[in-house]
DNA sequence: CGAGTTTGACCGGCGC
DNA sequence: GCGCCGGTCAAACTCG
């Protein structure tokens, strides 16, 4: 999500990294350092030469006062450059855990299919107005079981520096493995297509793929995974936050039960994207601003945005993706790390309560992240970071490039520099700094996801097909009345 | 004049 | 069938 020039400079960019240089670029790393960023932002060409200079011998000298912040600063460097080799390897190991995770996900889902649903096969394509090929996949699924995810969850400092690493622009690319993969999985959900070959990769779906596919290809499950939302709460006095899309207004409500008006937005960056977004103040806390995200991209966005949307997509993705198998009489999934019920799953959440909501609630699954409580720095770790209140949600339709109409005129906005002067004032900032850089809040992302992956393979394995959600002893499921499908939709109405 | 916003009308889903 | 409500449309309006 986040690199550093400093690992620019210092390492060749490698694998997924080098296909997309251009987001090495949008995040500095070591914002918080000014001393770092000083150096740093001098040029990435020039950072390689840091080290000659440092250690020229002149400006050792011992003398001169400037030399000794000089060695300071080498210091620094070298820890930094520490830090950015960790980060790497984490990413790697998260990279890999993803995958996995993925796959396991794939593996799980594909049993109740199987058993469940034996869908004509003309309904098995259509996705979006356009036709995705159901590809008869021939990646092995992983043998990696949810257990092995959860342990490495377990190595708490190791899974949540993982996943904090500001390097998580690879994300990108996880998510784009995981549209892929979910392609393969909807496709060998409902049976083997002989169409090997007739994979659209032209088509690239930044959003919510595997809900589109899912929506589309499990008719009875149609109510759940109707639409599938991300809310984001967040404080902001401005009218509505900068997320890097262009929005165009098209309309506006009250809303019932709250005195502040919802506005309509849908994304204008291509025509026909199929994006809206919701904005409106949350009726007990008029600081807090909650947007509501529906629908995924037609279009590529900037790296930034692409970063972020697909992180959080991709997070939407599995966690719909799970519960797909868990039907809606259930109303909510509250992920609580500190949930008792949970103690192999989430270990270190003590401090910080309530961090992700999902509801599953019909018709729009929704996933409800509080960042009311982040601190603003991308780089800053957050005291303590925790979502108390009832969240709401998002797939991000992010990008830093383009500025917000209603707020930005004519600025290239960079999320990065902006931050670093001052509290974030975008969406982009105060969701990279919740993703990127806490541990808490992406370990509960992490929890989330596998909470429900759990919750699935739970289902399964008591053969639940009568759709009845039989809450499992072991998942920090929290019931909410089934009969309150907009509860959990949208928190305007949930606060 | 074009792009974006405002706002009342309209539509469809849902519950009673 | 009716009314409520969320969501969208589109004409009128504003602004640069």
């Amino acid at each position: 999500m986040i690199s550093s020039r400093a690992g620019e400079a210092n390492e060749p960019v490698e694998n997924s990294m080098d296909a997309k240089p251009v987001v090495i670029k949008e995040f500095d790393f070591f914002a918080a350092n000014d001393n770092c960023e000083l150096l740093i932002r001098k040029g990435s060409p020039e950072f390689p030469h840091q080290d000659d200079k440092v250690a020229s011998p002149p400006l050792l000298t011992p003398k001169e006062p400037s030399n000794i912040n000089l060695s300071m600063l080498r210091v620094k460097l070298e820890q930094v450059r520490d830090e950015n080799r960790n980060l790497r390897s984490m990413l790697d190991q998260a990279t890999k855990n993803y995958t996995a995770l993925h796959g396991h996900l794939l593996s799980v889902m594909q049993k109740p299919a199987h058993v469940n649903h034996s869908l004509p096969k003309d309904e098995r394509q259509e996705v979006g107005g356009s036709t995705l090929p159901a590809r008869q996949s021939k990646d092995p699924v992983t043998s990696t079981s949810i257990l092995d995810i959860n342990e490495d969850l377990h190595s708490e400092d190791k899974t949540q520096e993982r996943l904090a690493s500001p390097e998580n622009n690879n994300m990108e690319v996880m998510s784009k493995e995981m549209d892929h993969n979910m392609t393969d999985q909807i496709g060998r959900k409902h049976g083997p297509s002989n169409n090997d070959d007739d994979v659209d990769h032209t088509t690239h779906r930044w959003g919510a793929l595997g809900q589109n596919l899912e929506e589309e290809n499990r008719p009875d499950q149609q109510v759940f995974c109707k639409k599938a939302r991300v809310s984001i709460r967040a404080r902001s006095d401005a009218p509505l936050m900068s997320d890097g899309c262009q929005w165009r207004k098209y309309g506006q409500k009250m809303a019932k039960g709250n005195p502040c008006p919802r506005a309509y937005y849908r994304c204008t960056m291509a025509t026909g994207c199929p994006v809206r977004k919701q904005v409106q103040r949350c009726a007990e806390d008029m600081s807090i601003l909650i947007t509501t995200y529906e629908g995924d991209h037609n279009h590529p966005l900037p790296p930034a945005a692409t970063v972020m949307a697909s992180t959080t997509s991709a997070a939407v993705n599995m966690l719909l993706s799970g519960s797909t198998t868990t039907t809606s009489s259930n109303g909510s999934q509250n992920f609580n790390p500190s949930n008792p019920s949970l103690p192999s799953m989430l270990p270190n959440y003590a401090i910080s309560p309530t961090m992700a909501t999902l509801s599953t609630s019909s018709p729009y699954p929704t996933i409800t992240l509080d960042l009311t409580h982040t601190t603003h720095h991308p780089m800053q770790r957050p005291p303590n970071f925790s979502l108390p209140s009832p969240p709401t949600f998002f797939p991000l339709p992010l990008h830093n490039g383009v500025p917000q109409q209603q707020q930005l005129t004519g600025h290239h906005h960079h999320p990065l520099y902006m931050s670093s002067n001052k509290p974030p004032t975008t969406l982009v900032d105060t969701v990279t700094a919740a993703i990127a850089t806490d541990r808490n809040f992406t370990t509960a992302l992490m929890a989330a996801v596998s909470s429900i992956m759990g919750s699935t393979q739970n289902k399964n394995n008591t053969s639940n097909i009568s759709g009845q959600d039989t809450c499992s002893d072991e998942m920090a499921v929290v019931p909410v009345s089934p009969q309150l499908p907009d509860q959990s939709c949208t928190t305007f109405a949930a606060n």
